[in-house]
This record gives C-alpha cells, sequence and structure tokens, in this order.
DNA sequence: TGAAAAAATGCAAACGGTTGTAGGGTGGCA
DNA sequence: TGCCACCCTACAACCGTTTGCATTTTTTCA
C-alpha cells in the first residue's frame, strides 16, 4: 500500500480494481458525452474512483485533447489596485466552469509581455485577456496572427476588428468636465496618460474637444509617461513651469491624481481651496483619503467578468464577429473639487 | 503554408526540417544536459526551430517528466490589499526560474479551498503557497498527508513542522503597546482578528499578556469574525456596549480599523482626538487617509518571495527539516495616535 | 426462435515531448 | 591496415487521457 500511496491513482488503476478496460472509466468519468456505459458500471467506476482517490490528470487530459482549460491574463502590475478586482471578476466567472487562469506581470516591457505570451503558449492556453495593449500593439498582432483567441480590457488599439471590454472615455471626461465648469473652472488642466494608451489617448482628445466646445482654451495639457504617482507629480510640476492658472486639474488616473497632490502640496497648493482636481479608475480607499478623491468610478469587476465571457464565447466558437463593449463609468464627487476660487 | 500555420510546429517537423530524429532535437534544444549533440546539428536544429516558430510544449513535457514547473497559490481574496504584494513576490522570484503560478481565491471557504487543491493537484503544480491556513487547517493536513511541497506564508497552524513565512506578531502588539502606552493611553482596547487564525490569536495573546506585565487590565478584547472593515466595525459597537472608557485600540488589522473608525464616526468619537487607533499591515494608501493610520507595517513583497525561495528548496528536495520564519513588522506612526485625553 | 438493430465495452492509436539503450560513424593508435 | 573507443544520433517506449472503430453483448421484433 505504500506503493499505492507513493504515486497518484490514474485511470489505468480504476479500471483494473474494477475490472473494465482504462477506456470505458475514462468514458464513465466525463458525463458529458452521452457515453453508453451502463449505469451500473458508472456506479461502480465512480465508487473504485472514490476509493483509490482518484482524480483526473488534467494534464494529460490537455495534451491529448490540445485544450487546457486555461486562459492567460496579462496585466502590468499586480500591484496597481486597478487590477485585482479585474482579475477576480475573470477568475470567478471562467473558474465556474472549470477553467483555470495565470496571470502574468508585465511591467509594460516588451519583453515580458513577449515571454509571458510564450509561456502561456507553451501551457496551451486556450485564450488570452490583454490589460496591456498600446495603441499599436506587438503583442495582439501576435494573438491576431497566430489565431489566438483575445480579448481587451481596459484598453484599447487602434484597430476596431477586436474583442475589448473598455470604457467610455468620453463620456468619462464629459461628465468630469461639466462638473469642473458647473463649479465655475475656466482654467483647467489635463494630466494625460500616456499617449500611446487608448485611455491617455482617448481621454486627452476629448478633454481638447470638449474644452473648446465651451469656448475654453485647452492649453494646459502635459502628459505623463506612465500612470503612476511619480508621473503625476513630474507632470504638475512641469505644468506649473508653464503656467500657474489653472484651478483645476483633471488627472489621467488617480495614481496620476495623487502625484498631482503630492506636487502642489510641496509648492503649498491647497485641495480643494486652490485647486481642485478629480481622478480616474475610482481606486479603493481613496475615498477615505483627505481630501477625499473625487474620480471617475469604473466597474472594474464586471469588466473583468465581461472580458472572461466574450473569451469564452470566442474559444466555444460562438462568436465570429469582433465585438467592443464600453461599459459606462460614473463620476464620483468627493471632497477633492469645490468651486473655484475667484 | 496555410497547414503549416494551421497548427504549432512540434519537435517532429523541427526534426523533419532539419533530417534528423525527433529525440535528436529534443535532446539540442535542452540545453541542461551535456546532451552530447554536436553543435553543428544543434545550431541547424536551432535555426529550424527559429523559422518554424517552434516552442516547445509544455504540456507534453510535464506529463512526460511529470512535473510542471508549476507552483499553486491559496489566498483568501485578491481584492484584499494585503495580498497582491505577496503573490507578485512569489511570482517575480518563481518566474526567473522558469515556474508559473496559478491562484486561487478561496473566500475563507473550506470547499473552495479543497477544490482549488485538487485543481492544482490535477495540473501537477510541484508545490503550494498557502495563505490561508487556519491554526487546525484540513487544507495543510491534506498536503502533509498527500506529501505536496508547501510552504504557508502571513498565516501559521498550530503544528510546528511546517515551512512558514510569517512575521513576528508579538514584536508587532508590544512595539505598538509601548506606542500608545509612552501616549499615556491606559484603557487600551483590542479589535482582534478571527481566533481561527494565528495572526488573530497570537495578537491577542500578546495582547493580553503585555499588557498586563504593564499593569493594565486586558478587558478590553472583542474579536471580529473576519479581517473584514464590516466585522471591524461590529467589534467595536460591541465593545462601546461594554464600555466605553477606552481611549486606544489596537486593531487586528487595517481593515478591521476602518471599520472602527467608521463606527466611531458614527457615534462622534474623533481620532485621534478622542481615541487612538492602530492597524496592521499597513496596506497601501491609507498613510493618505484621514486621519493617516498608524500602522504596523509587514514585509508583504519579501515574504512572498521569501515564501517562494523556500518552496523551491523543498521542491528541488534541498530542504529536509522544516523552516519556520518570522520577518520583523515595523510599527509606522502616523496620525491616527495622539496622547491620551485626560 | 433467429436475425438484425442497438447498446455497451474493448482495442489501439494517438497527443508531443523525454530518455535508456542500441547502433553507426569517426578517429586514434599500434 | 585493423581494431577498439568514443561520440553522436536513431529507435522505441512511455507519461495518462481521449476517441474512432471493431467487437461483443443485449435488446428488439418479425
Amino acid at each position: 500500500m505504500k506503493k499505492k500511496s507513493r504515486r497518484k491513482a490514474t485511470i489505468r488503476d480504476v479500471a483494473e480494481l474494477v475490472g473494465v478496460h482504462h477506456s470505458t472509466v475514462s468514458r464513465a468519468l466525463s458525463r458529458n458525452k452521452q457515453s453508453k456505459i451502463s449505469p451500473s458500471v458508472v456506479r461502480k467506476i465512480e465508487r473504485a474512483a472514490e476509493k483509490l482517490g482518484y482524480f483526473p490528470n488534467l494534464v494529460a487530459s490537455s495534451l491529448k485533447q490540445n485544450r487546457s482549460f486555461a486562459i492567460g491574463v496579462l496585466i502590468p502590475d499586480l500591484m496597481n489596485p486597478v487590477f485585482p478586482p479585474i482579475i477576480r471578476g475573470i477568475q470567478d466567472t471562467v473558474e465556474s466552469i472549470g477553467y483555470t487562469v495565470i496571470t502574468a506581470n508585465t511591467d509594460d516591457e516588451e519583453r515580458k509581455e513577449q515571454e509571458a505570451l510564450r509561456m502561456m503558449q507553451g501551457r496551451s492556453i486556450e485564450g488570452v485577456i490583454i490589460a496591456t495593449a498600446r495603441r499599436e500593439d506587438p503583442i495582439v498582432e501576435e494573438c491576431i496572427k497566430r489565431e489566438i483567441p483575445f480579448v481587451l480590457v481596459n484598453r484599447m488599439v487602434d484597430r476596431v476588428d477586436v474583442n475589448a471590454v473598455i470604457v467610455d472615455e468620453d463620456f468619462a471626461v464629459r461628465s468630469t468636465l461639466d462638473h469642473l465648469i458647473n463649479l465655475k473652472h475656466r482654467r483647467i488642466a489635463h494630466i494625460a496618460g500616456p499617449p500611446h494608451t487608448s485611455t491617455g489617448f482617448e481621454r486627452a482628445n476629448t478633454f481638447k474637444n470638449y474644452m473648446r466646445l465651451h469656448n475654453l482654451e485647452p492649453d494646459l495639457v502635459v502628459v505623463a509617461d506612465k500612470f503612476t504617482a511619480e508621473e503625476g507629480a513630474r507632470g504638475l510640476k512641469k505644468l506649473l513651469g508653464i503656467d500657474n492658472s489653472f484651478t483645476a486639474v483633471v488627472a489621467g488616473s488617480d495614481l496620476i491624481a495623487l502625484g498631482c497632490i503630492d506636487a502642489m502640496a510641496e509648492v503649498g497648493l491647497m485641495v480643494p481651496e486652490n485647486v481642485s482636481i478629480v481622478g480616474g479608475n475610482d481606486i479603493p480607499f481613496l475615498s477615505r483619503m483627505n481630501p477625499a478623491l473625487s474620480s471617475v468610478a469604473i466597474p472594474k469587476y464586471e469588466m473583468g467578468s465581461q472580458a472572461a465571457k466574450v473569451l469564452l464565447e470566442v474559444i466555444a466558437g460562438e462568436r465570429e464577429t469582433p465585438l467592443v463593449m464600453r461599459m459606462q463609468p460614473r463620476l464620483i464627487v468627493r471632497n477633492s473639487t469645490a468651486p473655484a476660487p475667484r
């Protein structure tokens, strides 16, 4: 019995115990097909499997079926609070039907993205959810070329023939600007996210257009090279060097907003007394900071969940035409915005 | 060529292109062994592999070698900010040597833990890092029984013959009590984490002992059933019902502390003017809240990283005797603690 | 009652690598 | 020139499942 517990029981072990061929066991245990195995044998096999502590070797199964019941997820960095809810949304929906997810952090480095994709392909993942897309993205191109099912989440590429679950950035900045303009702000600056990302690019574009629509000069736009607090701070300092007449800033993300607030604190600018600020993404706990950050909330968990559903459809071959789904964000007004000072 | 790109190139395709046996290709491509393949052939094979876009099928390799170069990680919930850094620490260290990690959320439900472990075993993971341990933990027992290499992280079990990377909870509560006592607090309450977790249990124990050591009555202890803000709020309300003479509270975790603060706000208690509070774990961004939460920081990333290293040693058979590693936490004093009101 | 249809099970070949061992070629040395 | 080593490389079996097809068993019905 030492030997028995030594290595995992296989399908052949239970076949032997029952006295049938191992293929019969295989069929008996995979209930999906109408497998033509008599109920009595099925029961005997199930009992034997139970007794031996048998459970299927997913690896062997994957090899044979050339599918792995696994999907990959590419994110920039797990420690960025935007991503855990997205991932959780993905996991919850795919796990419910027996899939597992493999995530990889790419730190926005193309080399790591390539490596991760390689690794995932080596593991025969059936599809990928990509949260790292740049507007021109070699990884996306490669997925297309290799015909790997994929869905973009949060960030989009410049082509439209892809599946994506993203947010209505237009709506996001319009509602932000509406709010600020209602508060009588006129000199509004924008610390934009990186222009090679759709989120950074689109929001900056809409910002400019919508400002003009309101006859406001959209001249105070500076870009942050990353969605980080450091870059946000750098951006705001640069802005101060150019023009300090602004009374409000629209930040490309919450992290960027945090950096802006830090930079303003350094020069004695108070939020919201001197300048109002609104962030983006609404990451957790920022509602409790001082001042509580006004932000555009995006449905992170749902986006993950939806992206997963779409991916599963693609994998199952149920979806032919590309789908881009724009989720509606919601401006949450807290204490970092106030009427424009006179 | 359609057909070629249709399906992934295999080792046999490469072999055919070069005109050698596929086993030769296998040996040529796995450099580790002194594989006795002539350099010229190796070069030809590498070129052919490159040309065909070949990369190894990890699944097949896993099946044959009965190892998967994958480890599992069991966490309660990815969305709890404590875990992403731990996971990132794990990922970074194992990925550097070609392993991948599969994480599963268990929501502290035993059923999900069992399922997750099953799934991981089915995928032939070589070991597990467990962040979900309760003091008596059936999953841990099962790992022992099945001889699955594992390392506990953050939480410990009651037995000591296991590998674990945890924090010196004793030190944690002693330094927070020192701090509070220095501030002349005498009536100090403790909202403890769940007593079925080592962290909840140990901290509560140390709290009581260390209070007595200072001739203070440790009577104000109430337990939260989970490490959540909701439970923290519930705990504090219960405390208020018992005795409201306390001027400081030691919370079992940051999330519990947040709940306490909320509950206190409801009844008009101000932090830190009326009561001081210190949290645990020091999750990100709470330094920016109002008031900035004093907390006991734990080296989350390093804990993950260390746990991964230990696990890899166990897997490699390089570690026989169990190791429990206690990482030193650090009290970070911010604005949620102040001298005791008179 | 017997033949044909239907149902249940067995057989064997995969899936794509790895690896022990056998065999072919080359060079060294007497 | 001949023999023996010694490198390389080829062969084949195997890892645990799945699955088309053959075969056996059971059922059906004339």
